[in-house]
DNA sequence: GTCTATAGATCGATAGAC
DNA sequence: GTCTATCGATCTATAGAC
């Protein structure tokens, strides 16, 4: 497929999918190349840093995708069950039911994880906190819902591990409706 | 530290932690062969294969440990629960409190999960049948209970990514207390 | 800005002496 | 069985023409 690159940006999502489906080692600098429809020349020139920066420009792509998508509403939408769902909702369609996996987990999982590891922890603590925020405002005590959101955060990662190892979504999506099912009640 | 490797299978702890430390694409034969403490010569002597015949017999070798260890206490414990106690203290000190990744649940999420499709679809197939079957003779009706052992596999999983991300070993032992709590209740 | 060519290192794997 | 030496391929990264 063609690619229309013009700045830095551009090249964002191709770039993340090939870290996505190969990780940061498997993702060598040809792949990116083919895939991103950008020579070595232009994708040092636009990432001097190499294959960290690329890396590192994705993370900062996925954060801000969530930080939009997913915590704001979390931390703003004045029913916080509306937000929740809101985020339910962005999940399922972002890591399309367990198919695609979540970059930052893998990282945290694989050799990457030391390279990245602020992005990494800052990722999900800013998860976590943005869910446990809206569960305090739908009423749960501050210490039951800091525990709630991490088992949320954690289900919704373990579903994608689960979902890819048995190559079919249907774990994924039954644990998105475990989640509503526990949040609305 | 020095290593005695006499045959084939003595070489398997050092490659799996290897495996783990860096996955299947950053665990080159060099460090492969410094941490065994095993020349190249020797490896492919062993390891016919090469690197995916080193990582099939790690996840055998994984594989077997799970069947003795997890799976057959849940299928044959006579009391349900204990066999699922039993399981909950033998992960938590397998994964080191979440300290220790899942190897399979590592590979499932990077680039080798294609080359190893058929064991990671086991393994998780596995665990995920001998606590189901644990839990229906706990009680639980068929539907329930591999739902249940679904879900309880799922937030093992997300509980090591979330602890690895967050780089402290409270958010497994928290997953861990829940699961005992919810299937003790 | 984008390309080709290529450097220099490291990759997985093999050969052959011992 | 284990080692050293080394193969050809591939890796990340750079240089320089256009």
């Amino acid at each position: 497929m063609p690619k229309i690159v013009r700045e830095r940006h551009d090249a964002i999502p191709a770039l993340a999918e090939v870290f996505r489906e190969h990780g940061f080692e498997g993702a060598s600098l040809s792949l990116i190349s083919e895939r991103t429809g950008l020579g070595k020349g232009s994708l040092y020139h636009f990432f001097p840093g190499g294959k960290d920066e690329m890396a590192a420009a994705v993370l900062a792509d996925v954060a801000t995708w969530f930080e939009s998508n997913v915590f704001a509403p979390l931390r703003n939408d004045a029913d916080p069950r509306k937000g929740i769902g809101h985020m339910l909702t962005a999940v399922e369609t972002y890591f399309q039911s367990g198919m695609r996996i979540c970059l930052v987990g893998a990282f945290a999982l694989g050799d990457a994880r030391d390279r990245f590891a602020e992005s990494i922890h800052r990722y999900f603590a800013a998860w976590r906190d943005a869910l446990g925020d809206a569960l305090v405002r739908a009423g749960l005590e501050r210490k039951e819902a800091k525990e709630r959101a991490e088992e949320i955060v954690a289900a919704i990662q373990g579903a994608i591990v689960l979902a890819r190892a048995l190559g079919e979504p249907a774990p994924f999506r039954r644990a998105m409706r475990r989640i509503r099912a526990m949040v609305m009640r």
